[in-house]
DNA sequence: TTGTATGCGTTATCAT
DNA sequence: ATGATAACGCATACAA
C-alpha cells in the first residue's frame, strides 16, 4: 500500500501553499478562482482524501457519537439503533456502538467514549443508578440522551408513555369483559417495567378490579422462567382470561404454554403483545399489540443530541414523550364465561 | 468543562519528562521503579486518560474496524453484529457501523472508513459486483472480510453452506413423502439465494423430482409480495404440500395466507423455516428449521480480520465454511395423500 | 489574496 | 535510565 497523499502533496502538485489547499477545501478565508481551480484539479488528479484523524486532533471534534445499549440482538433495540444510525449519518455523524451487559461496563464504555473524543452518547443503560454520586453517566462530561430510562439526575431523554399504553390495553380488555388480566413485563428495576406496572395498577383501580400479585411476572433475575410462571398462573383457582406481555421471548413462551394446555387464542385466552409488528406477525391469529414508532423515538433522540452538541440547547435537560397505540389484531375476544 | 489533563500535566506533576510518562504508560523502554511510581501516582491523582485521537495520529492505528451491512434491523444481521462487536471489543477493537442500502452507499462508506483510518472492514454488501473493476471493495485498501457473499475477486470470507442445508431440508421432506415443495428465499443476486436455489435443484434431482419454477419465489424486486405469491401458489392445480422459507417476514406472510385459506400446519402444509430460534418460537406448532451458529460465524469473522490486521495471515484470501443443521420442531408431517 | 509558522497530544528517536 | 525534541496531517492566526 503506497503512502497516502496529504495536503503537502496537493500543495506541491498545485504549486501553492498548504494553507491555501486547506482554505479551498474548507471554504474558509479567501481564495481566488485560479487558485481554487489549481487546488481542486490537483485534488482530483491525486485522489486526495483528508485524514480524519489529523483533522480531529486539530479541530477537536470527531463528528461521532456513541450508542450504549445492553443488547444489540434485541430486535426492538436493533430497530432503534438502525434508525438512529441512519439519521445521524444523514447529519454527518457516525455512530460507535458499545454493548454493556453490566453496570461495570457502562462506566468502562463511557470512559472509552470520552477518550475517543466522541461528541455525545445515546444510552439505554442496563440498570438505573439510584445514587447520582455513583452514576457513571453523571460523571461523564459528554452530552447524554437517555432512551426510556431515568437516572435520578436530570438528563435529556426520550421516554415512552408505557403507563398510558398499558392503561389503554387494560381498559380495552375490561370493556370486553375481562376481570383477571395477567401482566408479563420487564423488571421494575428500570423505567419500562416500573411504568407498565403503575399503568396496570391505575387501570385496575379505575375499573374497580383488585390487583393480584400472582398475575404479574416482572422478573428481576430469571430465577423462574416465563414458561414456569405461566404454568403456575394457569393452575390458579381463578386463572386469568387475558394476558398482556412484552417482547418476543416472554410472549411466545407464555402463549406456547397456554396452547400446550389446550387453550385456544382468543377463545380461552385473550392476548395483547407489546412490541413491533414484524415479530408478532408470526402468530396466528395476528396479535393485538401496543406499539410505538421507533422512527419518532429515534428522531427525537437525534434531535436532542444534535441540539446539545451544537449548543442550540444549553438549558436544562429536556424530555420528549412518545405515545404507544393499540393496534388491533385478532387475539382478543370476550371471555368465555363473562362474570 | 475544564480542559483535559495531558501527558505534559502528568510530567509536571510527577517532576519528570513527558517522554518518561509515555514510556511508563506504554511499557516501552526503560523506567526505574521510582520513576514508575512517581508517574503512576501522578496519573491516578490527576485522573489522566490518554487521548486516543492523538495516539492514533502518531501511531497510525485506530484499533477500530468498520461493519458494513444493508440493514441493522434485520434480526439475523443484528445478532451477527452483536457477536462481532463483543468479540472485537474483547480483542481491544471498537466497531463503527454503517448501513448501506444501495451499492452507491457501499463505495461512500468504504471511503469513509478509509479516511477514518479504520483497520479493516467486515461487510455484508447489499449487492454483488459482477465486474471486479467497478467493485468498490476491490478498490478499498483495507483488509476485508465478507460475510456470506462472493464478489468475484477473492476476499477473506465466512460462508454458510446453504446448499447443504437446503439439501437436508428437501431430503427430509422427501423422506416424509412430499413431492411438491415450495421454496421462498432471497434473490439469486446474492450468494444466499443462489446457493439455496442450487441446493434445492440438486436435491430434487437426487430424489428424481421435477423442478417447477412456479413453486419458487426468489424476489429480485418486490413486485409481488410473499402474500400474493403464496396465494397464487396455493391456487395451482397441484399445490405444494411443503414449504421451505427464510426469515420472519416471508415465512410469516406465507404461513398466514395458508392459514387464512383454512390449511392446517402440519396436516395440510409442512413448513421448514430458515433462521434463528428466537423468532420462530412464536409459531405454534414450533417450526422445524434450518439454523447455523451466529457465534461460530462471528468468531471466524473476527479471527480472519485480526489475523489479517496483525499480518499473521499475509497469504491468499481464506474461506471459512459454517454448516447449518436441521432442528426438529412440529411443523412437518407426512402429506395427507402421499402418492 | 496568499504563504509561513505554530500547535493539537502523542509516540519515538535521538542525545545525555 | 532519562530528558529534549521531532513528527504524525491538518487548520488557522498572523505576516506579507
Amino acid at each position: 500500500m503506497s503512502t497516502r497523499v496529504s495536503v503537502r502533496d496537493v500543495a506541491r502538485a498545485a504549486g501553492v501553499s498548504i494553507g491555501s489547499v486547506s482554505r479551498v477545501l474548507n471554504d474558509s478565508g479567501y481564495a481566488s478562482a485560479a487558485l481554487r481551480k489549481a487546488v481542486l484539479d490537483a485534488v482530483t488528479r491525486l485522489g486526495y482524501e483528508p485524514d480524519h484523524t489529523a483533522r480531529q486532533l486539530r479541530t477537536g471534534h470527531t463528528r461521532a457519537v456513541g450508542y450504549l445499549l445492553p443488547d444489540i440482538s434485541n430486535p426492538a433495540m436493533a430497530m432503534h439503533l438502525s434508525a438512529v444510525e441512519r439519521l445521524l449519518r444523514e447529519a454527518g455523524y457516525s455512530l460507535l456502538i458499545g454493548s454493556s451487559e453490566t453496570p461495570a461496563r457502562d462506566q468502562e464504555l463511557l470512559r472509552y467514549f470520552e477518550n475517543h473524543r466522541l461528541e455525545g452518547v445515546i444510552a439505554l443503560p442496563v440498570a438505573e443508578y439510584p445514587d447520582p454520586s455513583t452514576c457513571p453517566f453523571t460523571a461523564c462530561g459528554l452530552p447524554i440522551v437517555l432512551v426510556d430510562r431515568e437516572l435520578g439526575h436530570p438528563f435529556d431523554s426520550v421516554l415512552v408513555d408505557h403507563r398510558l399504553g398499558i392503561g389503554q390495553a387494560v381498559e380495552y380488555l375490561v370493556t370486553l369483559g375481562h376481570q383477571r388480566i395477567a401482566l408479563f413485563a420487564s423488571s421494575v428495576a428500570t423505567r419500562p417495567g416500573r411504568e407498565k406496572l403503575a399503568g396496570y395498577r391505575e387501570a385496575l383501580d379505575r375499573a374497580g378490579l383488585a390487583f393480584d400479585e400472582a398475575l404479574v411476572y416482572l422478573p428481576d433475575q430469571w430465577l423462574e422462567s416465563p414458561r414456569e410462571r405461566m404454568s403456575a398462573i394457569l393452575q390458579l383457582s381463578r386463572p386469568p382470561t387475558a394476558l398482556i406481555s412484552i417482547g418476543t421471548h416472554m410472549l411466545s413462551a407464555a402463549v406456547r404454554v397456554a396452547r400446550e394446555r389446550g387453550l385456544d387464542i382468543p377463545r380461552d385466552l385473550s392476548v395483547i403483545g407489546i412490541g413491533t409488528t414484524e415479530m408478532l406477525e408470526l402468530m396466528y391469529p395476528p396479535v393485538t399489540s401496543l406499539r410505538y414508532s421507533f422512527e419518532r423515538s429515534s428522531q427525537a433522540c437525534v434531535r436532542l443530541m444534535l441540539e446539545r452538541i451544537s449548543g442550540a440547547a444549553a438549558g436544562p435537560a429536556q424530555q420528549v414523550m412518545v405515545y404507544p397505540e393499540l393496534v388491533m389484531g385478532g387475539s382478543c375476544a370476550r371471555p368465555r364465561c363473562a362474570a
